[in-house]
DNA sequence: ATTATATATGAATATATATTCATATGTTCA
DNA sequence: TGAACATATGAATATATATTCATATATAAT
């Protein structure tokens, strides 16, 4: 192993510090999930109020097939939680880090003019 | 348009509230860059301290060129920069929500044993 | 009972994107 | 000057994934 900047000893020292492969993984499909604007719209209605999918549907201008779709991976990442009432589906957030997440990217965008 | 658990009135004052499309499809976009293992290698290494893309690259285990893709995507978002030290470039962070992030990332996949 | 409504899901399709390969540019060193 | 090194990038390929379509299930309404 040849490096520039670091040397073997430090090098080892920063892989131990690092997430290891799996966790990395884990981590980015996490965040993965925030990074789809249906699934962000989503996210962002039911931060104001549960909704069941129609309403959901109507509200993004998305398809009823869809939004079930991207609650189905919202679901998997325990990110909502829903339960039936009648035959609608009443979706709700089930997790604490979401506000965070849309406010610190709502930040960033508003912050930042991104060009190339 | 016949909604279920809302009226017009109130569905009227959510969509007010909900970024519009385009700034939806700009947070997603950001918040995607952080949804890939590589990338986020990278952005953990580089939290602890500047790096050239050689070294990246033997920490992380991919290729160069691989790194050196994944961080022009990170460079469009202003996530890095970089500068020239002879042949070298070295990069380091260039955006303050990066630590955030990946802290929430890491304390969530922390916290939870996610099955379906 | 029949019809309409709300939701879920498998399959197909289209699109996005991560990685590799080949290669170009610029720098250091012998 | 020539060889080795560090990096960047276009093209090709492989893979992931978002959406739609078709359709099934369950509940409500008439």
């Amino acid at each position: 192993m040849d490096w520039c900047r670091i040397d073997q000893t430090r090098a080892d020292e920063l892989k131990e510090k690092i997430p290891v492969d799996e966790e990395m993984q884990d981590v980015a499909e996490f965040i993965r999930v925030f990074g789809d604007p249906t699934r962000l719209g989503i996210l962002f209605y039911l931060r104001e109020l549960p909704l069941c999918v129609h309403d959901l549907s109507l509200l993004t201008g998305m398809q009823q097939t869809a939004i079930s779709h991207q609650l189905k991976v919202l679901r998997q990442m325990r990110l909502v939680k829903y339960h039936k009432e009648g035959r609608m589906a009443v979706y709700s957030l089930n997790d604490s880090h979401i506000s965070q997440i849309l406010d610190i990217g709502l930040k960033h965008t508003a912050e930042e003019v991104r060009n190339d």
